[in-house]
DNA sequence: CCGAATTGCTTTAAGCCTAAAATGTTTCCC
DNA sequence: GGGAAACATTTTAGGCTTAAAGCAATTCGG
């Protein structure tokens, strides 16, 4: 409960309370264990795929974007989508079609535009690793219930809507 | 419900049911999402951090480790705590030394182990930080009520150990 | 004791990643 | 049409990260 002398000062701040020196304790906890929980999945896949198939995590990755765009994708979409940097494809890029799991072109209507897609051998191999990495996901997740799955799905689409929302106040 | 032949299968498994091909569909979005969710985030910090203060976020991490430990710290204590390698450790360690923000020194009872302190500047400017990266995190957050805040931390410590045991499970 | 593991750290080689600047292309609009 | 703005990508410079190999120092077992 606010005392009268917060409520006002919430009256001068735009849509957030400025509220007495304030802890947020609770969410730095929350933002530390969702980091500590990404981090041990991540190292664990990273490390399976690197002994299995001797490939690294963002090869990985974008194979598996390519993977559900059978017509290509440019380098811009991959970047969104991956959520990394357009200089970061390029290089990524060029090693995959160096190993020959890709083909890359420039678009007809737009020659700024390089489209990529998986080449024959590329699709091969990432659905061979695709299959078994989907076990390692239910491996590491087994001790949670279908229940479990989904209150944390629903949670999580909540921290995303809530970030971007946040991050989109600063860089609008 | 799983069919009788099924249950058969699950006899001579050993903790956990071969089942019939399995899609675990679901956990594979869940972790996709969690994915997301930290890079989020992570990127959001990382560029505030570069932007109000001029630091990456390993160097904020690794000083936010030694913050709470006065008494300083192993290079390998923080590469553990940090879930990085040693060899990254290393280099962090090197350039905050040079940059003033960090003591190191080799422990008087063992003369492999290097021990890591904050400086009086370090730990000033660490403190300022900290104090502004604390409302970043609670505006990231904003959106999630207590309870949501409690029932993730609930679920993240789950997932946490769930991914330990199944970790272990190859590594042991 | 003393050699064999183990431990703590560093080095190495390769790759990942970012922000910012540069380059070439297209679109917009006057 | 022609210049300005927007766009897609590459380049650059620097830092992060890992796995694996290497080097000391310590501990352990006989």
């Amino acid at each position: 409960m606010p005392a009268v002398s917060d409520c006002i000062n919430m009256l001068d701040s735009e849509t957030k309370a400025v509220e007495t020196p304030e802890d947020h304790a609770e969410e730095l906890r929350l933002w530390l264990r969702l980091l500590t929980c990404t981090t041990l999945i991540e190292g664990e896949v990273r490390g399976r795929l690197r002994q299995r198939f001797d490939v690294t995590l963002p090869r990985f990755d974008l194979m598996a974007q390519l993977d559900k765009a059978p017509d290509g994708m440019t380098l811009s979409d991959v970047s969104k989508r991956m959520m990394v940097s357009n200089g970061n494809v390029t290089g990524l890029v060029e090693r995959l079609v160096e190993s020959g799991h890709l083909d890359r072109r420039t678009s007809e209507t737009d020659r700024r535009v390089q489209v990529i897609r998986l080449t024959k051998l590329g699709r091969a191999e990432f659905r061979r690793m695709a299959a078994e990495h989907e076990t390692w996901i239910a491996d590491l997740f087994a001790d949670l219930t279908p229940k479990d799955v989904r209150e944390l799905m629903r949670l999580l689409a909540k921290t995303k809507a809530s970030a971007q929302k946040s991050a989109g106040r600063r860089r609008p």
